[in-house]
DNA sequence: CTGAAAGCGCTTACAG
DNA sequence: CTGAAAGCGCTTACAG
């Protein structure tokens, strides 16, 4: 048998108070007498009474709550990123709900609705690969629900973000490798459609440059979504290409990963023959044998950085809702794939 | 400036109609005319309305939504086993709140205590490792509410349970052991106050003991947290012990690693020398050299499975919550760490 | 210091 | 086929 909810008219009608006092005394209404507030408080405790935030919510015209859309939750640098949002907002009293769009712009779409339909106070977005177009994202500017977008953002549309600096990582990554001794360096690409992707092959491009090193094309492949398996098919086109790298650098860690293995495989060593960096700082590159060089993405503190953000903005009296975008600090981390040994 | 939302209150002025009309008309209620209902809804798509999911949450008393405890979303398992219920309650239009316990019994209580505020209409818990007593659940019974709980559960506390036999999948993992030929096999267990881990070294134990082979105390190495590091501590005193094995059944995929690199190191080789089986099936476990043999633990599945028992909990009309238990089958998969070369 | 009353946006039993 | 009315549980401006 269910004991039905304890509500506060079932408070004030045992303590012979009106709801109003009873909700004031729960608040800690200064209004209130201190003796009535700890009588009503005692009581509530006693009942096992615990308020409705639906109704609260629906009365006070707020949820506390907040909408993450994101590709895929089982993909590390989400799921660490979502990790990141929700200590924050836990800390600060607000509830988290996460929706995949599965990288399927149609899913993103309904998702927006969802979230319009569930009131959530303001939604972190990081957005799907098929989206090339934010114009469902439009209407919660005109709802003053405040958005932020974290790593794969949309330069043409306003809102607030929370980014690496691609170009500058990929740059300090590359250089690494020169200052190392490489000379000839290739890149294994993501997919050039998101503005990350491609930052990451300028910022290798730049160093090149910087360095008077040639920037080869024969040197450069492109995968579709940087898997294990597209990466042993680019290393392997590197180790058959006419000009032989003699150091990578890779869009992720999977890739990365691939490569020192075909190259092993092939009677190289990592790092004398070849050296290898990554993107990501996964935690399998400390593990990996040679360890991985990498460029931590800070996936955690993206995600504390956009959801302090987006609850400063949510809590900003005035509603003006003035964009702004945080660029994070990454991190070369340097391991045994490129350590001289 | 923030165009105010649309209600049923508007279209019901714009249409003159009253708002159970309009209201009835979005339902597709069947006692409203054809005609009526196309223009209240060609209205509706007009300005652009959306339910208030909140009122009609207050009014109809369920608000569709399912809250999740996981100690730590940031870890594959409980990653893969969200996104398996996000996808099953996405399809059925539940919404997903997530908490981390962190591991913290203290957090894992608080967070009860916002699930129930929330008014969630059931709940999915895997345990965190503090937690020994579960009655700060113990309300959720009384007030209706399905909870099922996944892969950490508790013996002692009656509620429907999604699980896979420990005991089944470490006793084939170590059977597979002896049949490629293994004698004396070691194993690294996680920690103890855990019902899964005991029972994978119980699972390890009977399969020793169904071949004849002897239990040795001294090679069973305790973890607490089946951690990379604490892996390279136990196999550096398995390899140091006097008794050397040659095979090894592992709590998870991280100590398995850290065992295959602690011998390979020391001038083993895996397999030959000493087979190594995980358990979990990461995605590192098929890019480690060796490969991985492991157990499939079905993470996405078993989440997949809680989200579909919790929902049919939910809608049951009758709500007579029947606990139900249901064990995922795991599977052995078998890669080079243990494939005869 | 306390209460009566209105209302958040929706749903639905009742009446016609 | 449609409407008036009550009410979900709470908050809060107004009045005293």
């Amino acid at each position: 048998m269910a004991t039905s909810r304890i509500t506060i008219k079932d408070l004030a009608k045992r303590m012979n108070f009106s709801v109003s006092t009873i909700s004031r005394a729960l608040h800690d209404h200064p209004s209130i007498g201190k003796k009535t507030t700890r009588e009503v408080k005692k009581l509530a405790k006693e009942l096992g009474y615990f308020p409705n935030s639906v109704a609260s919510n629906l009365r006070r015209n707020k949820t506390t709550s907040i909408g993450v859309i994101v590709p895929r939750i089982d993909i590390h640098f989400h799921s660490l990123a979502i990790s990141g949002i929700e200590e924050v907002a836990y800390k600060s009293g607000y509830t988290v709900t996460i929706y995949q769009s599965r990288d399927s712009l149609e899913r993103e779409v309904s998702i927006t609705n969802i979230l319009q339909t569930n009131m959530v106070d303001g939604i972190i977005i990081c957005l799907g690969l098929e989206t090339k177009d934010c114009k469902h994202f439009t209407r919660f500017r005109e709802l003053s629900v405040p958005l932020v977008f974290y790593d794969r953002v949309s330069d043409d549309f306003e809102a607030s973000k929370v980014i690496i600096d691609d170009f500058e990582a990929a740059f300090k990554a590359t250089e690494h490798l020169i200052l190392r001794g490489c000379t000839k360096i290739a890149h294994i690409a993501g997919c050039q459609s998101m503005n990350i992707f491609k930052a990451r092959k300028e910022g290798y491009k730049a160093a090149l440059t910087k360095h008077n090193l040639e920037v080869d094309d024969s040197l450069i492949e492109y995968t579709t979504e940087l898997s294990y398996d597209e990466g042993v098919e680019c290393a392997k086109k590197l180790l058959s290409g006419k000009v032989r790298p003699d150091g990578i650098f890779c869009a992720n860690d999977y890739t990365a990963i691939s490569s020192i293995q075909v190259f092993t495989k092939a009677g190289f060593h990592v790092p004398n023959d070849i050296a290898v960096v990554g993107f990501s700082n996964y935690p399998i590159s400390k593990i990996i044998e040679p360890t991985l060089t990498t460029i931590d993405d800070q996936a955690f503190e993206m995600g504390q950085t956009a959801a302090k953000l987006l609850i400063r903005q949510i809590e900003e009296k005035d509603h003006v809702i003035a964009s702004e975008t945080i660029v994070i600090k990454t991190e070369l981390v340097i391991r045994d794939s490129t350590r001289t040994s």
